[in-house]
DNA sequence: TAACAATATAACTATACAGTTATATTAGCA
DNA sequence: TGCTAATATAACTGTATAGTTATATTGTTA
């Protein structure tokens, strides 16, 4: 059983994760570093948004920043984001199919 | 890559874990099932939150419900959300110690 | 040095939702 | 049939936050 001050920090990670635009810039990631104008452009959305997205992703260490010159390139820097996300996935993947079997 | 619909339900299912008091529940739940009377009692909040807790829960496919006569008992119907919590729990741990390191 | 490019941040708005309080619903029981 | 218990739901409030717009900051370049 997991303490209550645990669980919080464990609701933090997920709230974070929480984001289909945070995990989108995550995926774009997974293929790479990259800087805030290329994810902007790679997630269509504006420059501002992503900032303050990556903020939050930096702050729960799942992304690392470098700043070479005028530039800020980004890194994921937890992998356990795409296990998260692969699991998630296959649960979803399972009840899908577990609806569909009810037509079969 | 995922696609963003993909990404959009992933997003949804770690909302759903993004709450304290529902990894609570989850966690009550986990040593079988249980009333909401009971899990009132366990997370030590009020039945209506409970209630609508659990409905979120539900409506993800995470809990199932059986009723009998007035009673309403609750349990996990999907058990990825443990080895999810597991892989927060271990990620969250290992940044502490690498945190510890620093002062080692 | 002046203009520009890249990024971060502040202020704002709209929306979502956790928790509360009150009430509806339904089942068992005296 | 009334009373009580268990659960769900509706209405409300306060808070958090995603996205936007405007601006600050800092480095590069002409």
């Amino acid at each position: 059983m997991m303490s209550p001050e645990a669980l919080l920090l464990v609701a933090a990670r997920f709230k974070v994760l929480a984001e289909p635009m945070r995990l989108q810039i995550l995926q774009v990631l997974k293929s790479g570093e990259a800087s805030v104008n290329e994810l902007t452009e790679a997630v269509a959305s504006t420059q501002p948004n992503v900032s303050k997205h990556l903020r939050v992703l930096q702050d729960e260490d799942l992304v690392a920043r470098r700043q070479v010159g005028n530039n800020a390139f980004y890194r994921i820097s937890d992998k356990t984001v795409f296990k998260l996300c692969d699991v998630v996935c296959g649960s979803l993947k399972n009840n899908f199919e577990e609806q569909a079997a009810i037509f079969a």
